[in-house]
DNA sequence: TTATGTAAGTTGACTTTATCCACTATCTTT
DNA sequence: AAAGATAGTGGATAAAGTCAACTTACATAA
């Protein structure tokens, strides 16, 4: 039986991640994005061109949610849709050129608000977590 | 200059136990305390007769929201407050009996939970992420 | 080819959380 | 005693989450 705690311990880093990150990110959303568009964008920035599925069952979101998202995004210029070739159905999103400046910001934000929480650990323990934690979101077939 | 991947990893393996959680949850849930007042409740039961403060500290959270979350527990009978004699401010909240067998109601479904999401996962490498997560979250003074 | 079923995405209506601020009551400090 | 800090509550509003209905497009099989 597993442990509990792991789940605890993980909505607790969560949102002390999220605590220090608002101040930060706040000041320079200029956008004003948000928390929850800024979580998107920075996804988005790693897959690029993914279609609106992907990218949900990534970030583990409502796909109405997502939508209502990525429509906000692409409003302020940050993303751009495109159909797919392959599959009428399917909306390719991708971050423009603009949005790659916001998610620069946000990353650089997001670097220090890691840094800041996850101080007291070392370098070897964070690389540790990472791997620990790509282990964790990885699913098998 | 931390890795912004970790934080983006962390809201991933959340959101995943989340979604995998609330089927689970809501099966069990006759007194309708949601996935707000079941953390809370959990985090409560791990405390025992704590201060608001000390609470709202742990699982990272407005204050005024925990004000609500925990008035709305004690109006189901699952937690209960009391003054504390130390400091007249502070009000001393516990998981009741009752509150108790919701707690293992919870930590059953829950522990259901980890088990399928991190099936990907050897009983080391889960030994060893609580560790690091651990230590993730002790702030140092 | 046409049913039938399924997947991608959008929209609407609604509930739950989150955020921010003001406020009372109670310590704490000087 | 006065000033400031801390615990907790309540209100107003914004942001997310939830769930179901719906459209369009693909997939498969009779």
């Amino acid at each position: 039986m597993a442990d509990i705690e792991l789940a605890l311990l993980i909505d607790r880093l969560m949102r002390k991640i999220h605590f220090s990150l608002q101040p930060r990110a706040s000041k320079i959303d200029r956008e004003n994005i948000g928390p929850g568009g800024g979580i998107i964008l920075l996804t988005l920035a790693d897959m690029q061109f993914c279609g609106m599925q992907e990218l949900t069952d990534r970030v583990a979101r409502d796909k109405s949610q997502m939508s209502r998202t990525i429509r906000s995004l692409e409003a302020k210029g940050l993303v751009q849709r495109q159909a797919s070739k392959d599959d009428a159905r399917v909306n390719l999103v991708s971050v423009t050129t603009r949005g790659n400046k916001v998610v620069e910001e946000l990353r650089q934000a997001l670097a220090e608000t890691i840094n800041d929480v996850l101080q007291p650990m070392t370098t070897q323990e964070k690389q540790q977590l990472k791997i620990l934690m790509k282990r964790a979101v990885q699913h098998i077939d």
